[in-house]
Formats: structure tokens, C-alpha cells, sequence
DNA sequence: AATGAATGAGATTTCATTCAT
DNA sequence: TATGAATGAAATCTCATTCAT
């Protein structure tokens, strides 16, 4: 019962950080959406900080979990095209976080830490899937990073353009996985040293 | 004259707003900052958030006119490469925005609809550029925009990471822009269908 | 209980406004003067505006119904005298307002239309009462409306200097009515019994 | 030549006073109507309330004279109609005066002691007038003082309404002042003793 | 646990006035 | 005399947080 009171508050406050953003969204409004008190506030909140890096914490806790599940194990057989494909679903399904997440930047002075923590995490899972498919046999940890990372950075924003700019549906998301992990084959073909060294 | 005091509450703006973010640097920070009164910020700006959108657009438009002029033209070989080599050139001497687009996010409600038109128009030079290159003959429009700000999306966080988080010096410029133009080739290779479509 | 901080901070308003006048009234002075904390006023008034119009709102609104009681009806019987008499006792009771009001002017910009229709409100009375006493037979309506005017500003003027600035005391308002009510027929006899008091 | 920049001052702040009041009108906004520069305005006055008090003084004045020169003399017959229908010329010549009157009150902080004086010299003027005409012989001097101030009130309210809120031209003012000079004749016959008493 | 009125520190903004040129 | 950029004190208003009930 009490915990209903929780839930609810932190519900109201992921629908006002994604409309308005967390300097906008005023505890007023939280608990005027939530139809609590306002005092009732900090009986489950220290601040409203606290409730932002809360929230933060367990949603991107759950991406990072997701992707986890969903990028690693026996991915061999079109691996990169997999985890991306995975990676688009799970941003989908959380659209409202991708949207605060991208509303408030990877390093929103209140979470940076936590969103630092995250992108690291998600990085070293992929990393790790890189080495465990031979992906990249000769690039150094620090190339394989930044391979990591440039996966990352591309799948998050084509996901922000598609699903939050543009609304796409979820029957779009093969194809959007299709066109990112196709994407640099062609350039390849024209240049094909590229990327060689 | 007085442009020298608008030029270093501009300064100062950007100075602050990269540590510490847009919310938490205050109008009395920045003009303690710039060494001037008060009262003259407002002879310049006509609030603390017009300052903010008038750095975002300067700078993005800045930075979109060096991506325009550095990444078109005759580019044919190993066009990819070079894009991406002279993108992060770009974000490299624009770390400082760089690091405040990232802290504020891509839809920082202040300045949602500068960054958005800013993505926009990366995106269409990047279009056109691989409509130049005959880069992805088969690619439908929408599919040439996703691979666009994927391409984008990449960069940036890459960027962000090396220049921002770990610091990288310009020695370094070039071998990511190696990595990341070849990043996927390996994976081409060992999973050959891949993103083959 | 919460009402009681409310009137507090009208009851401190109405004297300040009366000694300093609206504009020289800070906020500060208020809630200071009404013991409370300076948020504590948002709570009850959108601003200091606001404030003034809802106390001028009031104020006047007493007058009016006032005037509106004490003037009409069965007045047959020196119905001018009377209902002059009357409105002077409404000003004397209502000593502040009268001075705020003359302190602030019939239009003061932040009242206007209150004040406007505070002045259309008694007029109207008034000319009613003209009418219900067949006072001036061959009046038209715009001559009956400027002959009710020119009663308000009599008994207004008066009231102000002899209750504001003289400070008479109760007991010379019927004396005060009695001037008020004999002083045009002299003049139109050439002026023979004058103030026959 | 520097009296033009003063006179130009002036004109602007009795434009901008009429208009928006004291309070709202800046003193940027009168430099900027006048055409002059912000630092000029201080060449002329010592402040903005001296401006005020200065045109207020300047005017008062201008009105006072103008009842004193029109309202007194050799107006035996008929004096009060005329006494009426000079003041009513000399407001409509002073529209403008009339208007920032009324809009900042008889008592305005800024100009009390101004406005008080300009009231007093007038009811002295009209109360010599009285004594002159011997029109209320068995006044006492406190009566006489409270008939003059009777009869400003009513012209000063009926003015304003007349001239300034509903803008009636200089063919009225002779009908306007029948009805103020005939207001109470009616009342007399209906009601013979009424001030009597 | 729940309430919501009250708080007050502090932020943004305004604007009359000054002063170096 | 004239300028107008610069000033900074001060005012209004906000809102996260507290606390008596």
C-alpha cells in the first residue's frame, strides 16, 4: 500500500522528465500527477535528485540488463546484425528512458555518474562479445572500445531519430538493424583499404 | 569595445556551462566570471536562456558549416574514411561544445529545436554526400537518412568518449578514424552475410 | 487557520497602501508587517497585483453595496440630503479605502477597469434614484448621468479633505451633509437663504 | 537649442504619463520618445521624480491660474454657471493634465505635497469668490471651505468622465456646465427645504 | 504513514543613475 | 552640451524542503 504511493510518484515523474525534462518537472507537479501529498514526497524520496538518479539508476540498470541478455551467448551466426537488432528492441521498449536519456544528455550534471557507469557497462558487454566471436583479431583493447562505443552512439541515435523524433512502429525495426549493420559493406566495395591499416 | 564585454560573457558562458551544466551555472556566476556587472549581461542577452540558445546555435551552426566544407566535394576515395577522419577534427576543436551538447543532451528542452534542426542538417550533407559517392545505390530515402545519423551517432559518442572522457590528444585523430571506418569490415569478413541484405 | 495568514497579509497591505501607497509597498513590507514568510504570500495572491486588485475589488465592492442600501428606496422625504448624508457616513467607514483610492487615482493603471467600473456602478445608483424621486423631469439620460457624477465627485472631494486630510471626526458629518445638500440653491435664488443652516 | 532637448523631454513624459502612468513609464522610454540620449535626461533633471514633479508643479499651476483668472472678477450674474463653465474649459484645455491626474490620485507619494497645494489654492481662490459674491453670507469660513471643495470635486469627476472617458468634444462643455450650475434647482423644488434644515 | 501549509534562501530581472568619452 | 554603455542595488517571484497535525 505504501509502496503503491512509490510506484506511483515514480511513474508520474518518468512521464513529466520525458514531457517537460528534470529541471522543468517540479516536485509540485509530481505529486499533483501522482495524487499524493507533497510532503507524502519525502517519505519515500530524500530529494528530488534522489528520485531522478532513482529512476536513472533502475532504468538503465534494466537497458544494460537487457542488452546483456540479448547481445551475448551464441550470437555467432550474424552476430553483429543480431545484437543490433536486440540492442534497437530494447531501446524501443524503453523509449521513455531513451527519450529522458537523450533529453538530458549523457552526462546531466545530476547523473553523470551513473550514465558514465552505463555506457561502460554496455561497452564492455559488447566488447566482450567482440572478442568472443574473433570479431576484430588484431585491433588493441582501446580500438576494441572504441569499436564498442561507435555501436553504441549509432544505435542510440538512429533509435532516438526513429522512435522518439519520428515515431516509428515496432514492424520497423528489422529494417532499421538491417540498414545498420549493412551499412558500411558498400563503402567498403568503393574503398576497400579503408579502415585496413 | 562593447562588443569585448559581450564577447566575454559569452566566454564565460561557455567556460561554465561546459563544468557545470546550463542549470546549475547562474547568471551571477557568469558575470562574476566575465568580470562585469550584472545588469550588463541584460544589456546583451535578453535572458539567461536567449545567452544559451545563442551560443547552442552559433556553435552547432559552426560546427555544421566545418562537417559541410570537410566532408563533400571530391572525396570519391576512401570517402568514408575521410568523412569520419575530418568529422572528428571538427568535434576535436569544438570540444568544448561537444562536451556541453552531450551534458545537455540532444533535446534539451531549451534548445530542442536548434539541436534538432542541427542533426537535421548534418544528416542531409551526409545524405547527399552518399548520394555523391553512389555510396548505397539500392537505398531507399529513408534508409540513406538512418544511415546517416547512425554515421552521426557513431562519431559523436566515439568523440565523446576519446576527447572528453579520456582526454585523447589530436595524435590520436587518426586511428580512430581508422577503426571506425573499418569497424565493421571484420566483422564482414568473419560473418560475411552479416549486413549483407 | 490558513485564512488567518491571508488576512493578515491584507489587513498589513491595506495600511501600507494607505501610508506608502502601492508602488512604494514592497512585498518585503507586507509580509513582514503581517508576520509571515515571503512565500507564504504567493500562496494566497498571484502577485502583488493581483493583491491590490482583489483589496480594490473588495473595498469598492463594500462601498458600492453600501451606497446602494443607504441611498435608494423610500427617500422621498430630502432625498438629497439624505442620500449624501449617507454616502459620507459609507466614506468615513471606509476611511482607508477612500484614502488609497484618492492615493491612487481614479485610473491608477493596475485598477483602471475596477475603478472605472467602481465609479459606472454608483453612478448608475444614483441616476436610478434621480429617477425613482422624479428629481429632474426634463433631464436626459446623459444629463442625469453627469448630474450623478457630479455627486460623486462632491462627496468624494469633501469626504478626502475633511476625513483624510482634516481628520474630522463623526460628528460633523451631518453638518458636512447639510453644506453639501444646501449649497446650490443660494446661489440660484441670486442667492438669498444660502446656507440657511 | 538645449532648452529644445528639455522641452522635447518634457512633452515625451507628459505623453508617456498620460498614457501608461508614472509608474510604468521608464525613463528609457521618455529619452527614447523624446530622441534624446539616456545620459541628457540628467542634464535637465535631477531625477525622474523631479521630472514629475516639476511638470506636475508646472501644470497645476498652469490650471490654477487659469480658474483664478477665469473664475473670479465681475461674474456676478449668473457667477456659479460661468465660475462652472471656466473651470470645465480650463480641464478640457488640460486634458492631458487632467487625465495623469486623476490617474495618480489627489495624493499621488510622489507629488502629495504638490497636489495638496494645487487643491487648497484653488478652494481658497473659489471660496473668495463666494465672499466676493456674497453668495453664502452666513457661511462660516470651515462651510465656505467645504462648499469650494464641493464644487471642484464635481467639476474635476464630471470633467474626467466627460472629457477623458468618453471623450466629449468642446461643444458640450456649455450644456455640461447648465447641468452642474442647475443640478440642485430641480431637487429644491421637489424637495424645498432640503438643505435647510 | 500521510498531509499540505508554511518556509526562506536564492535566482532572475529591472531600471534609475553615473561617468568616461 | 551630449552621449550611451555600464552599473548594482533592489524587487519580485519560485520551489525544494520541513514539520506540526
Amino acid at each position: 500500500m505504501g509502496e503503491d504511493k512509490r510506484e506511483s510518484i515514480i511513474e508520474a515523474a518518468l512521464r513529466l522528465f520525458e514531457d517537460q525534462g528534470y529541471h522543468t518537472t517540479k516536485v509540485s507537479d509530481i505529486v499533483h500527477k501522482a495524487g499524493v501529498a507533497q510532503g507524502t514526497f519525502y517519505l519515500y524520496f530524500k530529494s528530488k535528485e534522489d528520485l531522478f538518479r532513482s529512476i536513472a539508476e533502475s532504468c538503465l540498470g534494466q537497458i544494460a540488463d537487457a542488452i546483456k541478455q540479448n547481445c551475448t551467448g551464441d550470437m555467432k551466426e550474424e552476430a553483429l546484425y543480431r545484437m543490433i537488432l536486440e540492442s534497437l528492441r530494447v531501446y524501443y521498449n524503453n523509449k521513455t528512458i531513451l527519450k529522458i536519456l537523450n533529453g538530458h544528455g549523457a552526462a546531466s550534471t545530476e547523473i553523470a555518474d551513473i550514465s558514465d557507469a552505463f555506457y561502460r557497462t554496455i561497452m564492455l558487454v559488447i566488447k566482450q562479445s567482440f572478442l568472443d566471436w574473433g570479431a576484430f583479431p588484431n585491433y588493441s583493447d582501446a580500438q576494441l572500445e572504441i569499436a564498442a562505443y561507435s555501436k553504441i552512439g549509432m544505435v542510440e541515435l538512429v533509435a532516438y531519430q526513429c522512435f522518439v523524433v519520428q515515431n516509428y512502429d515496432t514492424t520497423h525495426i528489422e529494417s532499421i538493424a538491417q540498414v545498420l549493420a549493412g551499412v558500411n559493406a558498400p563503402c567498403q566495395l568503393e574503398s576497400t583499404e579503408a579502415g585496413d591499416k
